[in-house]
DNA sequence: GATGAATGAGTATTCATTCAT
DNA sequence: GATGAATGAATACTCATTCAT
């Protein structure tokens, strides 16, 4: 994590390196980030940089508080439209705000995913983080279980990695073909686009939604 | 491509270069991967290096290939086990078969995935190869909707996305489980894991298939 | 250009660097220079040499404002011996004072006139300074028209050619005899040497004047 | 000297080896040419390369002798237009001569000067080729001496200076000019390009010629 | 707390030359 | 006589990190 140092920074100043330091890793990944030029680009000296953080890494951790922040602060003033929503409605609920907020921060969401997927799995250092939105998926499951959405006999861990998969391609998709519209926020937010995430969340819910008699063979 | 001056090494030494290029490239991704490195853990001068392969890429490349040519042989001797198959059961059968070449190649498989995935997206030079094997997709889908197995209006680039990602998907997973297990072959073949696989994929297919009242809604 | 650190440090380390840079020039030309000799040569770090420079070229531009701010420096002092000379006398005494200051910094011209003339035919970079040069040279020539020396219907660029071709054989050819002696300072400005100068720009001045009979065929 | 195995080879594959040479010095000069290349594009093998050469320079002092093979088998079937010519319009005779063997070779005429000015000043190697060409234009000055065309008292090596210089520079303006045009051999028998020469020289031999009065000014 | 110069190991790639076949 | 694989030092340039000021 960064030192007190940085944190007790302007504002404006912790900006500007954040967001150089987001281009860097967005455009290169952790490993091939080059500290250098996160500096020249942020107009910092070499030894500020490191009277902030620990390492290279240390930025890159920080990015990814900044945006579990980031992501709070939005769902803080957000509520799912209906009250009797059943799991998978809260979950399609939640997956579409989330792709409004990826297009409200498309580098910054850039940036940590490539890092997570092109890196991350073959690293260790990012396991307690995919640890922790996993219980979070564990949680919404259990309780679609209670309310008799899923069957109780689920794999739960396999129930896991399939929606976290998931949510990974759509957010993925989303975000790449994103990159290329003018105003991603407005494109994520058309009908067009909504249409095609309801599509691909419904394959997975009809895949994991209880029924009758197929069920058994599938979970 | 690698030159003459690499086919025509003995087959042993050429076996320990690309040993040591698909440790590399499995580490350390393609951007990242060191030349030094896998002259020094290969045996061979850096000069010798530069005159079997025309860069770094090029040795992956060649890795890429290696794996396709492995794939094919692999292949001819396998057959879907019943002739009155439908697409997803053929499907089905393929997906399970590749689980098993991969348990059998899965350092190489690791290693061009994680390219692939991790830098590919980024970069322009897969495409093709990516392409390649969407039209194949596509093929099969154009084949179920002709059997009536997939409603006609089905968006077709949705369907290949969604199938393309859940392969991988699923490919991924296994071959991080398995990374763990003493004997990956086994495992694989075991019934707890074909099981899994078949889950997962019918999730997916749940999804895609045509049923009476709901796909309207999906496709 | 120099970054602004090459430009912070002291006199004596600037020196010794662009000493090195000098020799190093002047025994293999700017595309064969090698910055690995050069910083072995003037004891600084590899890592020091790009945070002076942004690259090899980088370093040998400096070297030419050297040259350019030492013969302003030079120049500045002198003042040519009669007021009322002609335009081919001042070029004489031009340049005299010339060869005076090349046998002042002989191994800094000779490293420039070598890159400048044996690789900058075939390179773009240093047009725009030869370019300069030959503005000079073409005022020099339009005054001496105006003055009567030289017939108006000169050809211009002709006459501009010769006149930077023979100032630099001369140079040359000075340099290459005075790096043979003991004190070239001294060597340069014995009456044989001066001499001999003379009879050089006499061969030339005799070609271009305006004489009665013999111009209307030279020009 | 090339080896005996190199001149027992087939006049055409020679050929090759040396139009390959030819390119490579035009291209890069001595000291960068890259013999790699020079096999690479005339296709023989490394080992073979090192069976007709001692090295790189001596691929080069086998271009030199080409060049002078070349420059006597044309100068061969050439005679003076004039039996009663004096010298001057002897060697201006022989300037134009060669401006057109130049036109005829221009890539093997670029590839020897390039290195022969650019490299060979500083070089020790080439000053008997050097010596052997001033001798040329040593006899051919006391030839103009008994002939009563120049003063008695000439400086001998200046003006063999400076006929050299001289005529290398005709020849390097007119071939660098000349490869800008679309066919050189036809630009270079042009009248405008011949008058060119013409005034070139002419400044060259005003200057030296004995002329009543102010001759023993200049020498 | 901020600076920025210093560093040497690192990068990918090319070199001229040798020598066993 | 021809081959072409092998080599290690060479190339220009970048790296993350330290530390004295």
């Amino acid at each position: 994590m960064p030192k007190q140092t940085f944190l007790n920074l302007p504002d404006e100043k912790r900006k500007i390196i954040v967001d150089a330091a987001i281009d860097e890793f967005a455009e290169h990944g952790l490993e091939n980030a080059s500290t250098n030029r996160i500096v020249a680009n942020s107009g910092i000296s070499k030894g500020s940089f490191y009277q902030y953080f620990e390492d290279k890494q240390d930025v890159f951790m920080y990015l990814i508080t900044v945006l579990e922040h980031e992501k709070m602060e939005y769902f803080k003033g957000k509520h799912p439209p209906s009250m009797n929503m059943d799991t998978f409605g809260y979950f399609r609920w939640m997956i579409k705000e989330g792709m409004q907020f990826n297009s409200a921060y498309p580098r910054l969401v850039q940036a940590i995913s490539r890092v997570m997927f092109g890196e991350g799995l073959y690293y260790q250092n990012f396991n307690h983080i995919r640890e922790r939105s996993m219980q979070g998926l564990r949680a919404m499951i259990q309780q679609a279980i209670q309310n008799g959405e899923v069957d109780p006999s689920v794999d739960m861990d396999l129930a896991v990695m399939i929606i976290e998969t998931w949510s990974n391609a759509i957010s993925n998709y989303i975000l790449q073909e994103g990159m290329k519209q003018k105003d991603i926020m407005k494109w994520v937010r058309s009908a067009k686009v909504q249409e095609r995430i309801d599509k691909m969340l419904y394959v997975m819910e009809y895949g994991l939604r209880k029924t009758e008699s197929d069920f058994e063979k599938t979970f």
